[in-house]
DNA sequence: AATGAAAGCGGTTAAAG
DNA sequence: CTTTAACCGCTTTCATT
């Protein structure tokens, strides 16, 4: 039987980067459980142990997935305060932009950085033990720097973690 | 010989919220390759196997580690464009607030969502296609909602992960 | 590209220090 | 709390389809 050029088996195969629906499923168990063991992830997904293997490695390989991360809870280790950091940075001096880039993801405290298009230049989402340790924070590593202009600092309430829709592997 | 109240010992064990340096050299390996053999985990940080599984089972139980989590990168699941969206919420509809609420985080395209103090009340970290996947974005979800005031989109050039130093657990 | 078998290695638990 | 020891199960490779 001829098949149609919209038929659905072309799009499962084409579309969505030219993951397949198994790899799909492989992505979204791993990640929300990063330690399953390739057996488990190998049933549930209905292939073999070692077709499951070899699908991972390719997935790691094509850059897919890019690692495997704990997820630590910072309030366990006693950083008690979040704080999403909006900076501004000075228009002139290209050099000292280049050092804040370079530095800020090592700053102490730093959780992620989003360097943004618009009014303000970074956002700094930073974890610290409490609101001495947020001041210290913007007084030593912002305020103070020749690349930074400005910074409005914004406490953050909660930290809710997208699901799985978000990255577009709903079922 | 006594040891003196302050003696650095002491702070090795009270500091950090209950965790000895074994622990926070064992979560540095997990946040940075969760899939680490237990085998090898116990070798780096100099224990036996069976203890750094004990040790790995109740830093999981005391809730430090939340969880272990493929890195995926949206760019390769053809989601190229990414964006952190600020969202104000009118203020005299608690009850369509708690609806926003609870139905952000399963928003398709949402990564993370931030609830904030100050003038936003929302920030919203969103994954797309492309630029008229972002657009469908905001007017079906964000202008359109009943709790939303307003919104603010700002275009993410990069997304630069901290390093652990941002949570504590440097050397 | 997927499979099944086989060999080696790791996870997991129990008992003891 | 840590270790040693032992068992079971998983990972990984490779020949085969």
């Amino acid at each position: 039987m001829p098949v149609p050029p919209n038929d659905a088996r072309r799009e499962v195969a084409t579309d969505r980067a030219g993951l397949d629906e198994v790899d799909r499923a492989i992505l979204r168990i791993l990640a929300e459980d990063a330690r399953l063991a390739n057996n488990a992830i190998a049933d549930r997904v209905g292939i073999a142990p070692s077709t499951c293997h070899a699908r991972i490695r390719a997935l790691r390989e094509r850059g897919v997935v890019r690692g495997f991360h704990a997820d630590l809870d910072p309030a366990a280790l006693g950083l008690g305060l979040q704080a999403m950091i909006a900076v501004q940075l000075s228009a002139h001096t290209k050099q000292q932009i280049e050092a804040f880039v370079r530095d800020v993801p090592r700053l102490p405290g730093v959780v992620s950085a989003f360097h943004v298009a618009g009014a303000d230049d970074y956002l700094l989402h930073v974890a610290v033990r409490d609101s001495d340790a947020l001041r210290d924070f913007v007084l030593d590593h912002l305020t103070g720097h020749p690349a930074v202009r400005h910074t409005e600092t914004s406490l953050i309430f909660a930290h809710l973690p997208g699901t799985l829709t978000g990255l577009g592997l709903a079922d």
